[in-house]
DNA sequence: TACCATCTGTACGGTAGCTAACATAGTGAC
DNA sequence: GTCACTATGTTAGCTACCGTACAGATGGTA
């Protein structure tokens, strides 16, 4: 019952009954997720479910000409793999560590009996629901925010799946996920930067000013934030 | 057991085992579903789901300066109101319909008290992740495709929910549901007229060639559409 | 049959982000 | 300390799409 990890425990593992975790414990591996580690791959069958408990996993499309975009970002809130119990058993996109650290995870098999035993399954489809509007926005934003506003966003989703304020990331990466050109981010970056907002240096990026980003973003933020409190406040019950 | 509708009833209905479908036929209610009209707001707690028929539904999202962005689209291969058995009761989109037609819809309550029952669960799941993938696909298609390759894709998109080739639809709502401007879909369809792909006429689209289409729009039409074939065969089994 | 609301066509300047090409500056390995 | 590599900075021209404004066409209704 007493996880052994400090505070950034994954959520949904923490909302499970005492039951349930007892079934689940001796079955849950604790891996290290180093950047840029694929977890499943575009078509590819999944053999686990991740929880992440101090690693963000960005879910990622990638085209055939090679371009790539960010659909959703997952931390230590949620889980890698839906497609598992959703029944689709893959999905057209990639799992891509984004920030190094470490999780929990659950072989497939598992995993699906469980999800058959029901009482996790409304926590699961709420952490879905909440991962859809995630992506929805994205699809959102893509068409109607700027650059800047983008950046913003995806910092704020970032800091909010991290202990401190510090993010090892390179602004090609940023790129890659937000679907744009280095060069572009380097502007962003720089303006955020002599507004104060941020600090960067060669591959790690500070946050000096959480509101100053708040305010600069794009309602995007916003909406996806209070649909994940929403859909799992604090107190869970399942 | 026989569905006095003619052929195009709703998919995932038609996938019901024949005691749930005798449980769910006197539930079900018929309605016709006029162009324009919303049948859940962003934020509202849903009333009913709606399994369209004929018509097609737009799930879209609203922007505080009232721009708009289509998240996803729903035809009788699906569902309107997942919020509901997902259980967040509401989301933060819109539901409209796009094209007007008839479509059978089922009170809440009786909808969660089905799926508590369970056994339709895994195809409605089934349905969740193919929308999902619309939705992820809409996202990556709003970042790097051409509104000329993102008019193809819609068009297609809403053929494969409509029986003949003929669309009711003006460029305006068009480019409301692709969050662009409407001179800019005028110009895009022009191009497409002039190829002879398309001809239309004042609130009137038809389509003319396919394949054309096809050719001429993304990826991201394709990946959608073998994600619901793969998820959501001909022969479903429940 | 004429009218008027609505839908479609066109044009023009503005701009964000793209392609491409290259310069500079950290950083780790040797 | 040097080198090679990778990350960041900067520039210039280009294009797709935007904002705005208005003209012409269509079709339902009176």
């Amino acid at each position: 019952m007493a996880i052994t990890l400090g505070p950034r425990i994954n959520h949904l593992l923490a909302a499970l009954p005492d039951a349930e975790w007892q079934r689940w414990k001796p079955q849950l591996e604790l891996v290290d997720l180093p950047l840029g580690q694929v977890l499943y791959e575009s078509g590819s069958t999944l053999k686990h479910v991740y929880f992440p408990i101090t690693a963000i996993v960005s879910l990622l499309y990638v085209m055939e000409n090679g371009a790539s975009a960010e659909i959703a970002v997952v931390g230590n809130e949620g889980l890698v793999g839906i497609a598992l119990f959703m029944g689709g058993e893959s999905t057209p996109s990639r799992a891509v560590v984004q920030s190094a650290g470490q999780g929990y995870r659950l072989k497939a098999p598992a995993m699906k009996l469980e999800f058959e035993r029901a009482p996790v399954l409304h926590l699961l489809l709420r952490y879905t629901q909440a991962l859809i509007t995630q992506m929805a926005q994205t699809a959102v934003c893509n068409r109607h925010h700027s650059l800047d506003q983008q950046l913003c966003r995806w910092l704020l989703l970032s800091l909010d799946r991290l202990q401190g304020a510090d993010l090892v990331m390179t602004q090609e990466l940023i790129a890659n996920m937000l679907g744009v050109r280095r060069e572009g981010v380097t502007e962003a970056a720089h303006k955020l930067q002599a507004l104060g907002l941020i600090q960067y240096r060669r591959g790690h990026i500070t946050v000096l000013n959480r509101q100053g980003l708040e305010s600069r973003t794009c309602e995007c933020y916003a909406v996806v934030k209070k649909e994940y409190d929403r859909l799992l406040p604090e107190k869970l019950s399942t």
